[in-house]
DNA sequence: CGTTTTCTGATATTAGTTTATCATTCGTTG
DNA sequence: CAACGAATGATAAACTAATATCAGAAAACG
């Protein structure tokens, strides 16, 4: 069982996970927690995250080659796109992956799962 | 490093990764290698790795939340299944991806590469 | 051979991420 | 409003991955 309080912190910092447009990376939570409350340290974002995620809040999202990012939980299947000019992850509403959970792949792989992460420019990179 | 030489440990590092059945880690390049040759050291590994990488004989494979992995170039374009019960990561021959490159899905974004990774149980686990 | 120079192996070091510690702050409750 | 205790912030410490160092081993080549 985990006590919570009703911090400044713990507000502004799931506050920001659940308004963001995708998954964020620790710093870049604690970057922007930090416009609200300056002196928000590295150490509580951690915490926050973890206790975040032990109530069911948020959930991670691993990325190929990156640390791990966080994103509300419940927002259902979904990928990511991750733009090359400005290095934001966004969500996607998609999933064009034509293979069903049970699937069994030609070598015997039975299919239960996939991460799927697509690359390119959003639409204002792509603008400018 | 322009100059190769062919020794024991360059050898036995490559015939591992060029006949895996799909991307190594670095320990698992080790620990493969070390079967042959017992002294080896993990710095050699990763300098060999390296310079495979500089040579374009290896590439990297970026699986979501794990170390890097390697394997051989020129195998084309192709994905990775990991058995949740060996942790065995293989290659495939299918792209169940649906999106050509320079595709524009809604919200704009430019889609020009892409990196899946399916999970499940290979079927030796699945036969067990 | 024998010389030259790269390569190796053991270890130290760096870099990055995450957790632990602890005095202080501050939310909660009666 | 007082007091208890969880949460915070600064920092140290723990891990892991990857690179640097350097004496000695061993390819390459005349």
């Amino acid at each position: 069982m985990v006590i919570v309080r009703r911090t400044k912190q713990r507000q502004a910092i799931l506050n920001k996970i659940l308004s963001a447009e995708g998954p964020l990376s620790v710093s870049q939570i604690h970057g922007r927690a930090s416009e609200e409350l300056p002196r928000l340290g590295i150490a509580t974002v951690y915490r926050t995250i973890k206790t975040l995620r032990e109530e069911g809040e948020i959930v991670s999202v691993e990325l190929p080659g990156e640390e791990a990012h966080y994103e509300s939980a419940g927002r259902g299947h979904h990928h990511h796109f991750r733009c090359w000019s400005c290095e934001q992850v966004f969500d996607l509403g998609v999933c064009p992956v034509g293979i069903p959970s049970g699937t069994t792949l030609p070598g015997g792989y039975r299919v239960e799962e996939h991460n799927l992460t697509l690359y390119g420019r959003c639409s204002s990179c792509v603008a400018t």
